[in-house]
DNA sequence: TATCCTACCGATTAATTAGTCAATTAACCC
DNA sequence: GGGTTAATTGACTAATTAATCGGTAGGATA
């Protein structure tokens, strides 16, 4: 989640500039840079906030603490956003922007096809344990029956620019004989999608009930290579 | 979720008899039967507390709620479970119990490895299928990662029936060559959940970002056509 | 330097809700 | 039928917390 705060850095008329009696100095408190800023502060409230619904969900989400760690007043949290489910939406649409973002670095054109399918897998895998907090987050909204997605115009809109690249991939793979024909990208990229997601989201139980380590750096490298594996075998002709 | 309140009927001296006045009638209020049977009343407030946790989340949950549902005051909530926290337990052990009990009927021994192997995965993919407020559960206690689970010495040691099931088909297979050699049945077996767990789970977001179907009987059935194709395509040899 | 806009705040409210106390009463046993 | 045990209750508390109201002040513009 590096992408995040786009509009930051201290430039522009709101810099913090000597001559104004900024930071009150009330008591120790570490007297954060405050510059009016609509965008950055939004932007930080979402940040702040994403962590918070990650962590806790929902209802167990607090406005309180949100406020708290972006140092502002919780009066400004309404303010910006109008109520706390549609800051989680909000928390949402950002999230999801960025995986978007992140698929948009996934080049399988130039690959051939066992190539390019292995790429894809290990690509999506690395971006489930990469983020953690996101996987939280999708399986949080699931649990609100993705009410707020579906209350989303922009998350609607956004089109998963996977799936046509994984078409292509299938594609090509098929006149060349290296894949059977016939495979839904959307069910390929279900498939891969519930493999990863599974090693990041379910990761506590199974691991509970199993005594089987997932959370090590070797049992992922190992996962990771299985699944690329088993998402060939499940692809490649005869 | 058939096989809770296994304590129940009407019988032993609990029973309702005439001759005692019970149902004082105040109001136009049902007047539902009390029986002061310790384990009846738990099991009633398990099954109503699991629906209500499985609905809402554990901080979403609410004791009020499953009061009123059950019949009772909270207070018998607090006097049988000692909080929320350790209720919200009891109802995970009760749900795995149950789960733990269908695979018992899984029967793979007399079947052909190719067979097993497909009647294993319809079954995990129909289980999750009949059970979404189970599989909401396990969401749920993953995202408080799974500290519940950790706590409850029954939770870890119901160990997995069909783990050793799936040991069996893999070796059976392996040595009559329908079957490569090396799978580990664990690691199938968290394939084959991943997939028929994301397919309940995610259902919301992933029907929200594709506009794809996963709800409809025709999509399930589809699905699970799928998975099982998949699961052999992987475990075959060659 | 007066004016206006708006980012921001302190205090409060109203509702919710986990958990408790001190009883009450149903059932069972002699 | 009196006594003991244990299931059950109603009323209460203390804490939390989403949301609001009536402001204040920073900064741009003229």
């Amino acid at each position: 989640m590096e992408a995040r705060r786009l509009a930051a850095a201290c430039e522009g008329p709101n810099c913090q500039m000597p001559g104004v009696k900024k930071q009150p100095a009330r008591g120790a408190k570490p007297a954060p840079i405050k510059r009016r800023d609509r965008e950055r502060t939004r932007q930080e409230i979402l940040d702040i906030a994403f962590e918070e619904f990650a962590e806790n969900g929902l209802s167990g989400g607090n406005t309180d603490a949100i406020a708290a760690r972006a140092n502002i007043t919780k009066r400004l949290i309404f303010y910006y956003f109008n109520s706390k489910e549609d800051l989680f939406t909000a928390v949402l649409e950002m999230a999801y922007a960025e995986m978007r973002a992140a698929e948009e670095g996934l080049h399988l054109e130039a690959l051939e096809p066992e190539a390019a399918i292995r790429r894809l897998a290990e690509f999506t895998f690395d971006f489930h344990q990469a983020h953690p907090q996101f996987v939280r987050l999708v399986s949080i909204e699931n649990i609100h029956r993705g009410r707020h997605m579906a209350s989303s115009r922009r998350l609607k809109e956004m089109t998963q620019p996977s799936i046509s690249q994984i078409a292509k991939v299938l594609e090509r793979g098929a006149a060349c004989g290296a894949i059977r024909p016939g495979i839904d990208p959307i069910e390929l990229h279900m498939t891969l999608n519930a493999l990863s997601f599974f090693a990041v989201a379910n990761r506590h139980t199974f691991e509970a009930q199993f005594a089987w380590d997932m959370s090590s750096p070797k049992a992922k490298a190992q996962r990771r290579a299985e699944i690329a594996d088993l998402l060939w075998r499940c692809v490649r002709k005869d």
